[in-house]
RNA sequence: GUGCCCGUAGCUCAAUGGAUAGAGCAUCAGCCUUCUAAGCUGAGGGUUACAGGUUCGAGUCCUGUCGGGCAUACCA
């Protein structure tokens, strides 16, 4: 809807002879006395035009050229405000687009030719995923399906290291667990991995083997083993929950020279060193990132010779802007928050557009359970499971609670809700609608022979009442929230609105009898049902939920 | 100490600098001989942590204070 009226609007300012490249804001007032939607140009314009807003307001309301049977009131408002009125039939008009657009509405091809990746989960495997991990999953998920929706070829990757000190610590907790096995009596130290799996690990291993490997001090097998058992079990857990990934990405290979090239690694060290940026000293070289005006300068590679994360941090960036990728979004959560700047600042020193990265950072999960709440950690036996919870709640609401809450909050994860059947869970009340509208739909097939195949949504404008309006007018704002959880990288605005439209729903099925109603207007109403099933489904596939046709 | 995030109804959370700060839960009061009551309607509930500032307008932006989380490695 907000596209509607853009034109229009950028016309009355040309008339009136402003130009202004502000962004243009079109709003849904709260209030329904203050119209259908408003804008609040006359404030932003109205230093530039040398008038009172009030004054550009009224000037430019008689300057706007609806069409007909569009906009049916403009006036202007308060301090300034300029409220427009639509004619209800203009939403049942525009709610058929929704059925002829199916699963399309909302889609727009503002991406199309463009390469994005999205990098989301990104965990090590040296051990099962958790909850906290989750978030971050489904988060990177939601978003890479919000761009498809643009038309960007969106690559899904998972960014990995199978080569670094945690993996020598996995290892070797393997090796002692199975040494245990072996009957010896091992002190298990403090600083490795404490967690059920690894045991299970060396179980297998002592199945296969025996004591055989007992005496070999090469860790290779153990970890090779522990790695193979933790990544399947971190693409099941992934799969449970539909995240998936086109690509997955080994840190090691930024390690290595090819074709007689430089690594990746070593290329960044001497592209920063020609611009002046490598220091070394102490045995160790370093990003000196003090010239940017930082506290400290960060260690590139460790006096031991090994790089430290953030060279492959920065490598691997690098091949994202050789990949020919127009939008690059990382998710992680908010224990990585220092990683990032850095690998910025190296990116736009190297000469690379730092713009087209997008960060989005998920803060941590807390459970709760019985009102008690559990907090996450992780790195240590203890952390609760991802399996655990889909296990408890199902991945239809372990998804959706991930997401309802804004990323940059705390989210507290109500378990026992989660696994409510009540309006107060909202999973159910997003799924319910849609089943409640596929029971409709089977009724009107048997007891009146509706066709939802044939049904083009061309009896939508017999539809005038209060519900019935709400219902439409919120349909047409599909488009709209894709647009803002895209610019803010945040899904749990659909969330939000797919409750909203939920709502209006049970309210409409409430108060507007349909099967009982006079031929004309039951098929309208069955076409308005149709429509909202629409609207449902293609939300619930950005979201990656269910849409039962039952319950 | 420093950096980032958060602080809004009893609880969980909304509100691209816009009009009277909104939902859900919980509480209370109603609606099923009628298409799924897994639903709907109504009521009460607020000094937006605190103090200043910026402007036509601040929950939102700036400064400071208080409280919570995360990070402050030659771990990733």
């Amino acid at each position: 809807m907000r596209a509607f009226f853009l034109p229009f609007i950028q016309d009355a300012l040309h008339k009136a002879g402003i130009e202004t490249d502000k962004e243009i804001q079109i709003d849904k007032p709260n209030d329904k006395k203050f119209g259908d939607f408003s804008t609040n140009i006359a404030f932003l314009l109205a230093k530039e035009a040398r008038k009172n807003p009030r004054e550009l307001a009224t000037q430019l309301i008689a300057l706007f050229a609806f069409p007909e049977g569009t906009v049916t009131k403009t006036e202007v408002a308060g301090p300034g405000f300029i409220n427009f009125h639509l004619d209800p039939a203009f939403f049942m008009r525009s709610a058929q687009e929704v059925l002829t657009q199916g699963e399309k509405f909302g889609c727009t091809d503002s991406g199309k030719g463009q390469k994005a990746i999205v990098e989301y989960v990104s965990a090590n495997p040296t051990g099962p995923l958790t909850i906290g991990r989750g978030r971050g999953g489904v988060l990177g998920d939601c978003i890479a399906n919000l761009l498809e929706t643009q038309g960007y070829e969106v690559t899904r990757e998972y960014y990995f290291n199978d080569a670094g000190r945690q993996m020598q610590i996995l290892a070797e907790s393997v090796r002692f667990r199975y040494l245990e096995k072996c009957g010896q009596a091992i002190e298990f130290p403090t600083t490795h991995y404490q967690g059920d799996y690894i045991g299970e690990i060396a179980e297998t291993l002592f199945i296969e083997h025996g004591d055989e490997l007992a005496s070999t001090e090469e860790l290779a097998i153990f970890k090779e083993s522990a790695e193979a058992v933790i990544f399947s079990s971190i693409r099941r857990t992934l799969e449970r929950l539909s995240i998936t990934h086109d690509s997955f990405f080994n840190e090691h290979t930024l390690y290595q020279s090819r074709e007689g090239e430089p690594s990746p690694n070593r290329q960044v060290i001497d592209a920063l060193d020609a611009k002046g940026f490598i220091g070394n000293y102490d045995g160790a070289t370093w990003f000196m990132t003090t010239k940017l005006g930082q506290e400290k300068d960060k260690v590139l590679i460790k006096s031991s010779g090994d790089p430290s994360y953030r060279l492959p941090d920065i490598a691997y960036h690098v091949t994202k802007f050789e990949r020919g990728f127009d939008l690059m979004v990382n998710v992680f959560g908010a224990d990585h928050i220092d990683e990032y700047p850095d690998v910025l600042e190296a990116l736009k020193i190297l000469g690379y557009d730092a713009s087209k990265v997008k960060i989005a950072i998920n803060q941590f999960v807390t459970t709760t359970v019985g009102g008690q709440t559990v907090k996450m950690s992780t790195r240590k036996g203890n952390a609760d499971l991802l399996d655990d919870l889909i296990d408890d709640v199902g991945a239809d609401a372990t998804r959706l609670f991930f997401i309802m809450r804004g990323k940059d909050s705390h989210l507290n994860f109500d378990v026992e809700l989660a696994k409510k059947q009540s309006k107060d869970n909202p999973v159910f009340y997003l799924q319910y609608a849609h089943a409640r509208i596929c029971s409709l739909m089977r009724l009107a097939e048997k007891e009146v022979g509706f066709d939802e195949a044939l049904a083009s949504g061309e009896s939508l404008p017999l539809l005038d009442s209060e519900p019935e309006i709400d219902l439409a007018s919120s349909l047409l704002d599909f488009p709209d929230v894709i647009q803002s959880c895209l610019r803010l990288l945040e899904p749990q605005k659909m969330v939000e609105y797919l409750h909203t439209v939920a709502e209006r729903y049970h309210k409409f099925y409430q108060e507007c009898p349909i099967l009982k109603a006079d031929e004309n207007i039951r098929t309208a109403r069955l076409e308005l049902s149709l429509t909202v099933r629409q609207v449902l489904r293609n939300g619930f596939r950005i979201l990656g939920i269910s849409a039962p046709e039952s319950m």
